[in-house]
DNA sequence: ATAAAACCTCAACTTAACTTGAGGTAAAGT
DNA sequence: ACTTTACCTCAAGTTAAGTTGAGGTTTTAT
């Protein structure tokens, strides 16, 4: 009943993407299509919903890496049930809960240090964002003692 | 008092990045520098407070080129008040406002729609996102009105 | 007075995510 | 039947946001 099956133009036309994304996303992986008897892609409706998550992923800017990674939890062989989409929509909400948080302390951060006049450099969650608002690795990194020693009576300065 | 001049290497170092980032950031018109004697960059402190904001933005998906747009409100001629800062501070949380927003839907649509069994592909959400989530432009488009019909009748084909 | 560390410019390379184009086959419309 | 539209492959081009490297100058440290 639900049953159909889906041309590359046709999938394309329905999701507002190209026909070449559609190449380039079945080249990456991200979702899989069969043949006819003369060389044409042939999808299953699965597709649709493959290309739903793609874009809505995009928007929230999540990699196409990271995407396909979240799509590897999804079986193979056979169609994904409710059940793969449940578990993969729930590792998704925690993530999107993490970016909401995330946006939620820059928006007030924003407000009490962009805004104010603070040039506090050493306590300025903005200066400093690792301390307040990021939990990713590799962010900036205060001077080495020396340098601290010296900005300690007066703020930085090339020269001696 | 509060007046100190950085260097590339200071400044590349207190914000986490690199040397040719602030180059190429220079080169782009989101900071400025002087040059010295010897023709090297010296900046105000000010760009720290540039850097924070440009990694701050990019972190949320922020592009460099509405970045520069932002900072156009900023006067070119004289350093940033307090005022500037603020103003542009009030954009900037329009915009996360906006962005929470969207994540939040997003949020809320999976819970119901890709973990849902859902495949009504005309009134989900994620399979119609330009309804109920973006307000970008140039999304998904509907098939056109022969292909409605045939649809009507049994889901899409691509053979008669 | 040197040696090492920091800087300079400019061009070319990198990665992600696509897009464009050439040259040719398949399917659909009339 | 035949013409238009949709597809196919494969290679090369594009944009954003940097990074890397070569070849040379300044500063800083000893």
């Amino acid at each position: 009943m639900a049953e159909a099956i889906w041309s590359v133009g046709k999938v394309a036309k329905r999701c507002g993407i190209n026909v070449s994304t559609l190449h380039f996303y079945e080249q990456q992986g991200l979702i899989h299509s069969w043949r006819n008897a003369g060389n044409q892609r042939r999808y299953k409706p699965e597709v649709l919903r493959r290309i739903s998550v793609i874009k809505a992923a995009q928007k929230v800017g999540v990699s196409l890496e990271e995407i396909k990674q979240a799509f590897e939890s999804l079986p193979n062989n056979r169609t994904p049930t409710v059940e793969d989409w449940q578990q993969l929509s729930k590792n998704w909400q925690q993530m999107l809960d993490g970016r909401i948080a995330y946006l939620q302390k820059l928006r007030n951060n924003l407000a009490g240090c962009i805004g104010c006049g603070c040039l506090s450099m050493t306590s300025c969650p903005l200066y400093n964002p690792d301390d307040k608002l990021a939990e990713s690795g590799s962010g900036p990194v205060l001077l080495d003692q020396a340098e601290q020693k010296a900005r300690a009576q007066q703020e930085p300065n090339a020269s001696s």
